[in-house]
RNA sequence: GCCCCCAUCGUCUAGAGGCCUAGGACACGGGCUUUUCAAGCCUGUAACACGAGUUCGAAUCUCGUUGGGGGUACCA
């Protein structure tokens, strides 16, 4: 099997994207084919510089390497593989010809017909109310006065000849026979009047010449597949495999866009997401395994997925879902695979790494590991393990500040400074000592040294933040906080 | 407008005629646990768009309606 994933440069690579890259790179490795990277940059105006670059990076971030076409090597953007080659710029000598030979045949013409009076016949048609087609004004056109304007170097386009009766009838691995009526099909241009080819030509002649056995695309080319199938039989070729995958959705159910949330993959990635949870969450967007599991790595995905397990609707993009999947990966992860995270993230929010030692960290991704989705929250939940709160959750001191706190943590902080051994459990002994010393119950200690020590009323296991704290700064942040609250 | 595709809980979905008084997951509500917050466990609310057929029997098949989406460029 060759499968191929063929992007326009004309941005970040969007999140439905991924998606078919994923789809197609899926059943490339399940059956041990080839996953291949096209370039499909046929229209100028629209290429952005540095796409190509972002779009194989966020692939290859993603874990869906291509082994054939664009690739990266050694950091720089290459092309690897024999049908080369793979970016279409550098294509128009196979366009040129495959036009110029539909032409010669006769399944194809010259068109000369400028912008404006295209537009004026869509106008037309649209005020009439019938379909908005080209009117085929220039199939009657003779050879000689073709051959004149050609020769004058007029401007044109070279367009498919499509019958006008019949209908083209072609098979979808994910939705079976599909049918359109020719007569609704336009003389599409194949060949722009600037040499470049349109995508339907492009598409046809280069998964063609590059023997894709599987187009696997978007369904926003099924309504154009039959123009593919008839470009088929006028080359005489044989017709891959196609398979439309289902759209991506916002909310409200229209085609996945900007504007209604981030549909960058390099907007989640920002954000904290993780690589395994996209790819899980994306892969579930229209495919299930059949079974009530939800778990899946890159590796199980390959074993696991097929296109018959596709479904035909579109589905939305549902954030909650993808964050409690980024929560059950992040769990999965070793204490030791998140600490390589979390001390690049401390770099990248400005602090000082070199001010925790790995054990510490580690301590404090043991103690916060089941409160975090993302790796910033190892550091942006509980920035009291970095550094002592500078002010304390209002709320929090109302409720558990009495006027008697101060004194009784007074006892406390002296009961902390006697111990000899300074584990988790002496915290505890020791807190117990001064609640029996004082004749109060261990709670009325527990959340007042709970907000001196972290400066809210929630977090992780109160002996774990001072045994992580330590006896010195534990006892240095009650007083600290006695001074502040009184 | 025309053409194509689609239609099960709010969302992702299981379901390929009887196993469905429709299952799972996210989210939401309640409970248990508990020094807090989570996590975990238990539990609740919640869907076959509608109408005709076919059939002994339909979420599953057919047709229609409605709704939604996509397409309709010298963009992909």
């Amino acid at each position: 099997m060759r499968t191929r994933f063929a992007p326009s440069p004309t941005g970040l690579l969007h999140i439905g994207g991924v998606r078919t890259a994923l789809f197609a790179w899926l059943m490339a490795k399940k059956t041990k084919g080839t996953f291949i990277l096209r370039i499909e940059d046929t229209d100028r105006a629209r290429e952005v510089t540095g796409a190509v670059e972002n779009i194989l990076k966020t692939l290859i971030w993603a874990g869906l390497k291509p082994g054939e076409g664009v690739v990266l090597e050694n950091g720089k953007i290459a092309e690897k593989g024999g049908f080369g080659p793979y970016v279409q710029s550098k294509r128009l000598e196979y366009y040129l010809k495959s036009a110029k030979e539909l032409v010669k045949q006769g399944k194809a013409y010259h068109c000369f017909c400028s912008t404006e009076r295209l537009e004026e016949v869509r106008q037309r048609q649209t005020a009439a109310k019938e379909r908005v087609l080209y009117d085929r004004h220039c199939r009657a056109l003779t050879a000689e006065e073709v051959g004149e304007r050609l020769g004058r170097g007029e401007r044109n386009v070279i367009r498919m000849m499509v019958p006008s009766e019949g209908a083209v009838t072609f098979q979808d691995l994910i939705r079976g026979e599909v049918s359109i009526g020719n007569e609704i099909l336009d003389d599409q241009v194949l060949l722009k009047s600037d040499g470049f080819p349109t995508y339907h030509l492009a598409v046809v002649v280069d998964d063609h010449l590059m023997q894709i056995s599987h187009v696997i695309r978007g369904e926003e080319w099924l309504p154009s597949t039959p123009k593919h199938v008839l470009l088929y039989r006028y080359f005489g070729w044989d017709l891959p495999i196609f398979a439309h995958l289902p759209l991506l959705l916002n909310p409200d159910k229209s085609k996945l866009s900007k504007r209604q949330g981030d549909v960058a993959v390099e907007d989640y990635r920002a954000k904290g997401y993780l690589k395994e949870a996209l790819v899980n969450f994306i892969a579930f967007l229209g495919w299930n395994p059949g079974d009530e599991r939800e778990l899946f790595s890159l590796a199980e995905l390959v074993q696991e997925f097929s296109l018959e397990r596709v479904g035909k609707a579109g589905a939305v993009f549902n954030i909650e879902k993808l964050n409690w999947l980024n929560f059950q990966h992040l769990k999965k992860k070793s204490d030791e695979e998140i600490l390589g995270m979390l001390r690049g993230h401390l770099v990248k929010a400005g602090m000082d790494g070199s001010a925790f030692t790995d054990s510490y960290l580690l301590g404090v991704i043991a103690a916060m590991k089941e409160r975090s989705t993302f790796v910033h929250e190892f550091v942006d939940k509980c920035p009291y393990f970095y550094k002592a709160p500078a002010e304390y959750d209002p709320d929090v001191v109302k409720k558990r500040w009495k006027p008697e706190t101060r004194s009784q943590l007074e006892v406390l902080a002296k009961e902390l400074a006697r111990m000899g051994h300074t584990g988790k459990e002496d915290f505890e002994a020791a807190l117990h000592r001064a609640a029996a010393s004082l004749n109060i119950k261990n709670t009325e200690l527990i959340h007042p040294l709970r907000l001196a020590l972290s400066g809210v009323g929630a977090g992780p296991g109160l002996y774990d933040i001072a045994f992580l704290l330590g006896k010195d700064e534990s006892v240095r942040r009650i007083f600290a906080a006695i001074e502040k609250l009184h």
